[in-house]
DNA sequence: ACTACACCGTAACATCTGTTACCGTAACGA
DNA sequence: TCGTTACGGTAACAGATGTTACGGTGTAGT
C-alpha cells in the first residue's frame, strides 16, 4: 500500500481552525480559505476530509459540544454532592476568562450560522437541549425547591448561563468574572432556594 | 428643480429590508442584493441611499434599538409605578409572538455581524447598555433589595432576558411563552424581593 | 530499488460579492 | 410646454467564494 492515511486528527485540527476563524471573524469571515490558512494546509485538504464546508461546520459543531460536556462530566464526578455540582457546571459555563470568552464568540457564530441553515439549527438546539438536561437532573439530585418544576428551573438556569455569555461576548468590559458571578448566584439561589409563600 | 427627493423614508424602507433578510438569512445571506429583492428595488438605490453595506447596517441597527425603546418608553408611561414598568417592560422584551423571534433573531444575526465589526460591536455594546441602564433606573424607584446593587441586578435581569431570547431564537419550541414568562418571573423575583437573610 | 497508489497542494471553474459608472426617465420650475 | 436635473435602474468590474479536476510527491509493500 502507498501513503498511509488520513485521520480523525486531521478533522479535529480544521474543527480547531474553525473555532479561530469564527472568533474573530465571525460567521461572514467564515471561509474555506480563511480555515485552511489558520490550519496551516489548502483548501484542498479541506474538502478531501470533509465532502463540503457543511460538514465541516457540523463537525465542528460536534466538537465543540463535546468539549464541553466532557468538562462539565468532570465537574460533576469531583463534586462532593448535587448540589455543588450544580453550582461548579454553572459557573464554569460561564466566559470568565479570555478562552471561554472566544468560545461564547463561536458559540453566537454557530447560533446566527443556524439561523440560515436548518439543519445547524437542529443541532444547535439538541445541543441546547443536552445541557438543559444536565441541569434538570442536578437540580432533581439537589432536592429544595419544589413550587416551580425542574424543567422550568432548568431552563431559567441555561437563560441566565446563555444571557450572560452572548452580552459579554458582545461587550466584555462590561461583564467582568465577578459580575457573571453575581449574575448567576442570584439565579442559582432563586432557582434552589427552599419553596417559600409568594411575596 | 427636477425630481423631487430622496427621503428618509427610503432609508426606514431598507432597513425593513434588512430585517427581514435577517431574519431568515442570516448574516451570511445579508447580502446587497437580497436586501434589495426585499426592499423591492435595486442594489442601485441602495447604495444611492447609504455610502456602503456597513453604512446600511448601522442605520438598522439604530432602527431597531429606536424601535424598542419607543416600545419601552410607552410601556413605562402607562405603568402606574415603577414596579409594574418594570415588569412591563422585561416582559415585552420577551420573544413572545412571532414578530418578536424574528427580532430576536435579528439581534443575533447583528451581535454575530459585530464579531467581525468593530463599529457595529460598539453600536450594539452602546444599546445593550442603554437597555441596561433603563433597568438599574427602574429598579432604584421601584425600591426594594438593596443587599445587592441594583446595577448587579438589572445586569443580572438584561441577561436572563438576553438568554431567553437567545435560546428562544435558537429553539422556538422548548420556549413557548407561558416559559418565558415563567424563567423571568423566578429572576424578577430574586432582583426585586426585598432582602432577606441568605439560606 | 522500484512500482503503485493514496495524499494533498495548485489551479481552474462558475457563481456571487460589494462597488462603480453610465444613462434613461420622470418630475418640477419656468 | 419644455428644459433641467436629480433619481434610480442596468450592467459592468475586480475580487472572493465554494467546489472540482488534475498532477506532483512521498511512502509502503514487494
Amino acid at each position: 500500500m502507498p501513503r498511509v492515511r488520513d485521520d480523525e486528527a486531521t478533522r479535529q485540527r480544521l474543527s480547531e481552525a474553525v473555532f479561530l476563524t469564527l472568533a474573530d471573524r465571525g460567521p461572514t469571515g467564515l471561509t474555506l480559505r480563511a480555515v485552511a490558512e489558520r490550519a496551516g494546509c489548502s483548501t484542498g485538504l479541506v474538502l478531501h476530509t470533509f465532502r463540503d464546508k457543511r460538514e465541516l461546520l457540523l463537525h465542528a459543531r460536534d466538537v465543540l459540544h463535546e468539549r464541553t460536556r466532557v468538562r462539565s462530566d468532570a465537574l460533576e464526578s469531583d463534586a462532593a454532592d448535587a448540589a455543588t455540582a450544580l453550582r461548579d457546571v454553572v459557573f464554569h459555563a460561564l466566559p470568565s476568562d479570555s478562552e471561554k470568552l472566544a468560545e461564547a464568540r463561536v458559540w453566537i457564530g454557530f447560533l446566527a450560522a443556524a439561523l440560515s441553515d436548518p439543519i445547524l439549527a437542529e443541532r444547535h438546539a439538541l445541543h441546547s437541549r443536552a445541557f438543559a438536561t444536565r441541569l434538570v437532573r442536578l437540580l432533581e439530585a439537589s432536592g429544595a425547591s419544589d413550587a416551580v418544576g425542574a424543567r422550568e428551573r432548568a431552563s431559567t438556569l441555561a437563560a441566565a448561563v446563555e444571557g450572560v455569555s452572548t452580552l459579554a461576548a458582545g461587550d466584555p468590559e462590561r461583564w467582568p468574572a465577578s459580575r457573571q458571578r453575581q449574575a448567576l448566584e442570584l439565579v442559582l439561589e432563586a432557582t434552589t432556594a427552599v419553596a417559600r409563600p409568594i411575596a
